[in-house]
DNA sequence: TCAAGATGGTATCGAGACCATACCATTCAA
DNA sequence: TTGAATGGTATGGTCTCGATACCATCTTGA
């Protein structure tokens, strides 16, 4: 028997401070703040629905104020593009440049990980990612703030058969692409977690 | 069959910044910064050769000047007192106050967690920790960088039967509290990683 | 139709974390 | 005994972040 009596959650925040850590590292070495890198590699991975300001400080849980400034940092560094919504005025639609794109992909990648993952035997980093997601997904509700989940794992996903699905929601046709995607609007089902 | 795809990493990470995210409502809500409370609790749970300055600083990977400064708001707070050690008159010894005793008690629980762990099925949960205990350890002996473990796992401990421990490095003997403590002189045993 | 509220975003200011640099005191090593 | 290493402080600057106030646009409802 081993006397690892360390405390799952403990684990949980100590491997995430780590990463955090590492995180920041990459950031400020291609000379962003580590906020910035987040909110790149957010704009990479969300949804149509999701490209805002508004959502992204939702996201990070920062103001929008705050958000607003980073915002325009990232633009004067010709990382995003701000362009204003065609149908609502108010809203800004954001996306990623070509430069923003690389710098999300190198500064998001993190380099010690990889390895160490994949020293772990499969079927225990499985069964141990599928005890985290219900984690999540619990919490997520209980403090009843948004989840921020990809697509398909959401409430309103709709399989209509082949790659072809659909939003419950606002009732929009969505790709196998789209159903990857974070979602501003996620929801995670009624009774199972991650189910 | 599930569809949970999301890599562990991901999960890790999210959850980590779920946690400090409520880490940080309770800090404020207490008047302080997160680093503040982290300090607290890390003063509250390191070993007597762990409690100056520097250690913390490596703890919390800011700089002696950064942490100086957080350590003396704490003080003018009442929280911490710092005196100098007998020994080595370049050394400050920190300790909790009563009174950052119990901020650091009631700012350090977190309130929804202890309940979603819970209904986690204990020998899930234990998998879980014990999986991502190894990915700690590998991940903290590859980037070389100090691991803070709780002393008991570490390579210099000695179990001298009964509740008698030693301290291979220091030679000092070690109770069962210490033997619990983080420790700034932790390091992981060589061959396996948690075991 | 039009006023009132809701929503998305910006401007500006202050607080404070954080780092870099320079510095002092003490201990240790040659 | 001199020089390097270690523990800690002081200071100035950068930058995040929140609070507040503000503007523009959309939505709702009487």
């Amino acid at each position: 028997m081993n006397e690892q009596r360390i405390p799952l959650l403990d684990l949980v925040e100590s491997l995430g401070r780590l990463a955090a850590g590492e995180r920041r590292q990459r950031a400020v070495a291609a000379g962003l703040q580590p906020v910035h890198v987040q909110a790149l590699d957010y704009l990479r991975r969300c949804n149509r629905y999701s490209n805002t300001p508004q959502a992204l400080a939702d996201y990070l849980g920062l103001t929008k104020g705050t958000v607003s400034q980073s915002l325009q940092l990232l633009e004067r560094k010709g990382l995003i593009a701000r362009r204003p919504d065609d149908a609502d005025r108010r809203v800004l639609r954001l996306a990623l440049t070509a430069a923003g794109e690389a710098l999300a992909g190198t500064a998001g990648e993190l380099a010690e990980w990889p390895a160490a993952l994949a020293a772990l035997p499969a079927d225990e980093a499985d069964a141990a990612a599928a005890t985290l997601a219900r984690l999540l997904a619990t919490m997520q509700r209980r403090r009843g703030g948004q989840s921020f989940g990809a697509c398909h794992s959401c409430r309103h996903f709709r399989h209509e058969g082949g790659d072809a699905y659909r939003c419950g929601l606002t009732g929009e046709p969505l790709g196998a692409d789209d159903s990857r995607r974070i979602c501003r609007e996620h929801a995670w089902p009624e009774a199972a977690a991650a189910d």
